[in-house]
DNA sequence: GCCCGTAGCTTACCAGCGGTAGGTTACTTG
DNA sequence: CAAGTAACCTACCGCTGGTAAGCTACGGGC
């Protein structure tokens, strides 16, 4: 198994026992690394609990199922996402200014998740209802932002649901293919997702004049 | 095991053994299905063998592997979607209807395997290079006929790369947003993205003057 | 200091699934 | 009808998700 030759070696203070919370915290961290390397089908609940240096049923005591764990990492990273867009989205005035600011947050949060972040997204429809639905919440959860921060301006009949989808995922679509160009800064992603939608939009809300093209 | 009480009764013609091909289609049929029911994870080879009227190892011996059927079944879904979608952009003459006319045999395309697309392209992220590598094909494909398609309008320096991933990451977005919202005609979801990314590109594009918003 | 309740943790196991070895049956071709 | 081969099957293996039942260290009360 693993090797715990000498309980006192190494770091001084760390405890083998550990409280729950901080436990779960460390379970979470482990898991989306495993899930990001090796794939969810491919990694083993096994490993995992290797790797924290604790025995399998404790995953299981804390997070039900192989899928609730993955649920679990899904839900603490969408509370992140969910931080830093809707902060980026209150301090400019604009609407303009918000979603380009709300952009930039998104695509400087994948940047930096990159490794584990695309992993898990990909990973939840496969696994099941609940996991599928998880990941769902945090596409509704953009979308619900984009949307709400629309009808600030746009005139009550425009349904800015669908447009609000479309440009979640056209983000996400960008977001994997600014990591295989690594030379693309969140910046720039964000300001091409602008010069495509945002003129788009402009057309949609009868505020701004559309250019009439036919 | 499976019931075979009387061989000749039912349908008649009903061969046991049929051609490596003909079984070979009638597998990825199957298998499409119960993936779409159960998911990819829940999806069992036994189960699919059992549906088509055969033993396991017989999977195995023309797909390798349960990737390798997931894999064959997108394949196939990707031949058909890449004849629609090109096929309907040859008619058209000027560059916004060729994207129109596309955008209208993909949400068709969509809506018509509804059940099982959703599932094939969410599933295939899941397990492992092979088949990731097979649904992001799926994708290329797509982006490679809308780039191409720009690219004989806008000027050089224009890079469609990612502008295309934008649409086809939008587009996938939407197709899911109107799978809950049944009431949306494959015409209505195309001339949403028309009115939110055309008039965006016009913007980009030199040839059509931008609205000029700020 | 000592007792003991409980949270944290473990060993040992099961069922089911992906995958395989090796043999059997039914078509085809001469 | 012989016989070669493609189609097919039974029976099995190892691994992984998941569980039962019991052990142990920490902390509070006396």
């Amino acid at each position: 198994m693993r090797s715990l030759p000498d309980p006192t070696n190494g770091e001084p203070t760390r405890k083998r026992r550990m409280p729950r919370a901080d436990r779960e915290r460390q379970m979470m961290a482990v898991a989306e690394q495993v899930f990001a390397e090796r794939g969810y089908v491919a990694a083993s609940m096994d490993e995992i609990a290797d790797r924290v240096g604790v025995s399998k049923p404790m995953l299981y005591e804390y997070f039900g199922s192989k899928e609730g764990l993955l649920v679990a990492c899904i839900r603490l990273a969408r509370a992140e996402l969910l931080q830093v867009t809707s902060d980026a989205c209150v301090r400019p005035d604009t609407p303009e200014q918000m979603l380009r600011q709300g952009l930039i947050a998104y695509f400087r949060f994948i940047t930096e998740h990159q490794k584990s972040w695309a992993l898990l997204r990909s990973e939840a429809a496969v696994v099941g209802p609940s996991a599928a639905g998880e990941i769902e919440a945090v596409r509704q959860q953009q979308t619900d932002l984009i949307s709400s921060t629309m009808a600030l301006y746009a005139p009550a009949p425009l349904d800015t649901a669908p447009v609000a989808e479309v440009i979640v995922g056209g983000c996400e679509r960008l977001a994997l293919w600014c990591e295989r160009n690594q030379d693309v800064t969140p910046e720039q992603a964000a300001e091409l997702v602008m010069q495509l939608i945002w003129f788009g939009i402009a057309a949609v809300v009868p505020d701004t004049p559309s250019p009439g093209r036919g």
